[in-house]
DNA sequence: CGCCTATGATTGACACGTCAACCACCGGAG
DNA sequence: CTCCGGTGGTTGACGTGTCAATCATAGGCG
């Protein structure tokens, strides 16, 4: 089937890298503000938005890399940093010495309270701004598609 | 201006969510790919395809990071562990020895050679193909608007 | 010519991410 | 009880990115 090798349009192509370089412009100003206005890193403020809403404000650690999306090593770096900063502290888990407890701190708390007003504003200003209603509603519609294409790709 | 600092909705604040972690998904599944069929980083590819491109096949080292839009430093280091690979090599620029000439190895070559099928074969089966023509031009489309948003912000 | 600032580029320190190896503990099979 | 595979989590090595500092030369000006 010859149909399925071909190669990208030009068009297709200019799409794909103006698309591509945009979303990531636009990610490295969101962070780049975040980091500014509040002194967390977007991956800070997953961590704390996760650990916010967590019942007790506790969470044992595989739960959440599982909950935010990440790779339990990339998590296990991530808390060191968070902890050596005092916003996040480890316990043991009581039950499975295994397993660590991964617990919000106070100066976690204040600091995710300071940034989510300004980090949602930041939102909204540089994303949802930037696009017409029906532009946003179309990037959802893409990111649903895309969702579901990689998923897709994944297993089969 | 009460309405300037109004917080996005839960809507709008889903979108952001997605459409930010499905390009990042997105990205992450193609440099992968990239990595595993040809042993090239993005980073590589776009450098490998600037220089390819040039006249010569060599470029001064501050004009290749406004052509691909990265800081100097970045390309500094990056250039550094492509050295080190045997891909490109730095010559010093007849004229003016502050500058340094980048060139293409024939290592470089030879692997960009060898990764552009594969690689563009992947951004239409990862991207192009996840999208009815009507969201590939509203990609276009919000990428353009991104883009120009973002350029105002900078500005004013 | 000798100074002075701007420019081209590199460096070092550090945050972040992935991969693979590793360690400790859990829980079941023999 | 002992062995053992599976699971929870950490670690080390290394590539990648940013920021600030540094360094050398270019090029104009006295």
């Amino acid at each position: 089937m010859p149909g399925r090798r071909k190669l990208p349009s030009r068009d297709e192509l200019r799409t794909w890298r103006e698309f591509l370089e945009s979303t990531e412009v636009l990610r490295g100003r969101l962070a780049g503000r975040l980091q500014h206005d509040t002194g967390l890193s977007t991956g800070d403020y997953t961590v704390l938005l996760a650990l916010s809403e967590a019942t007790d404000r506790r969470m044992r650690s595989s739960e959440l890399a599982a909950h935010i999306g990440w790779e339990r090593s990339r998590l296990s770096h991530h808390l060191g940093r968070m902890e050596r900063r005092g916003l996040i502290g480890r316990e043991e888990h009581p039950g499975d010495s295994r397993g660590a407890q991964v617990v919000l701190a106070t100066a976690g708390a204040d600091a995710f309270a300071a940034a989510t007003a300004p980090h949602l504003r930041a939102i909204r200003e540089l994303f949802v701004d930037a696009l017409t209603p029906a532009q946003l509603t179309a990037a959802a519609e893409i990111a649903a598609a895309l969702r579901a294409h990689l998923q897709d790709d994944v297993a089969g």
